[in-house]
DNA sequence: AGAAATTCCGAACTCTTTGTTCGGTAACTA
DNA sequence: TAGTTACCGAACAAAGAGTTCGGAATTTCT
């Protein structure tokens, strides 16, 4: 399949962003010109306007891809998990991030106004929160924390370990990562630091 | 006791930071000049730059005094708990959040270039890692996952839901946030969503 | 292949904002 | 009360943002 629109459009949208993000990660976004993110993309000026307001808006549009990105390999992960499965697989998130890792790390550090880190938080916790809700109705329990809550500590769990595993050198790979996500999801943190169940009511200032 | 350094710089101090705040609130960090602040403030322009270089300072500067303005209730709470707590009282978090909701909020944004919010989001796992560690020496347990990771996690879980309750009206007080989230971290997410432990193993896709 | 449409260039221009300086005045501390 | 320190305000240079427009080059459509 031919990718849509002019090429020229394609060319000079994907020169902008990536002179962004290197340049993001050299001096910090702030920092950036306009003029130097269209020097280094080799780009006039004016042009730069005829595609985005701001260096903001050019940020928020790699995230919008990246997004899509994403997307696109959904399908075949789904296929893959025999029925119906409706959650985020987290283990491809974060083999994503691994392919695109220096996007990844402009996007978590939160550079720019926030607009675009905001965006990622709510795409993927939106994400969350219908997996969740669909999962329940799936199995008619009835939740015992509402869920509306349940998915916004997932989502920040997920994304405060991704910032993390992004930026630095953790010495985990992404299904290290997985597990012990898992792992945690399923048995909570006071299993996760060693306690017995039986410490648990001691222990619970673990967490006040 | 008195507080220290002179009445004038602590009165400009107060007035311009109050005034970042209030125009964050209304049209965003990033839209805010000096001179407006400095006007709202009602403080000369030049004496923005005697007190720090940029907006971004200023802002970092009021999560510092935040910090230290919990830090100076905790002893009391310590206190409360009877033997040798080292844990970051959320209920505390949440409720100073309340009253400090508007502070808060622009921080929580991730408004500025994000420094202010990385810097807040570093004390509390700094804090947070250091009581694990302390807590699971003082019970001489091995974590059964790695407690940098379990300290990331868990400092997402509280960031996100943290942001999340004074942006929105949730209706959960602090007390019933703090009682969810002990909830999960003792039970795990499995648990909080309904799930019987024995549905735990066809319930790990709620994760993956 | 040819025509029409679209995009890119680049240079010029305005306007806003930043950050600094300095002498005089007022407020505070000790 | 004397001495120190902070604030004011006006003026300055420099830099970056955002817009405009005609002509050249590419691409798409027919």
């Amino acid at each position: 399949m031919k990718p849509a629109g002019d090429r020229r459009v394609r060319r000079t949208r994907a020169a902008l962003r990536r002179a962004l993000v290197e340049l993001a990660l050299e001096k910090g976004f702030q920092a950036i010109t306009v003029e130097e993110i269209t020097e280094r993309a080799d780009v006039g000026r004016a042009t730069f306007y005829a595609h985005c307001r701001d260096k903001e808006d050019l940020l928020v549009g790699i995230v919008r891809d990246l997004a899509e990105d994403r997307e696109r390999l959904l399908p075949a992960v789904r296929q893959a998990h025999a029925q119906g499965f409706t959650g985020l697989p987290v283990k491809y998130i974060f083999e994503h991030a691994a392919q695109e890792r220096p996007v990844y790390q402009v996007i978590l550090r939160g550079e720019g106004d926030g607009r675009a880190l905001r965006e990622f938080t709510e795409l993927i916790r939106a994400h969350a929160e219908a997996a969740f809700r669909e999962r329940v109705a799936q199995l008619g329990v009835t939740p015992r924390i509402p869920l509306d809550l349940v998915a916004r500590a997932w989502t920040g769990e997920l994304i405060g370990v991704l910032a993390w595993w992004v930026e630095s050198d953790t010495g985990y790979s992404a299904a290290d990562i997985t597990a012990h996500l898992r792992d945690l999801s399923v048995y909570g943190r006071v299993w996760a630091t060693g306690l017995a169940p039986s410490d648990a009511p001691g222990a619970l200032d673990l967490v006040p």
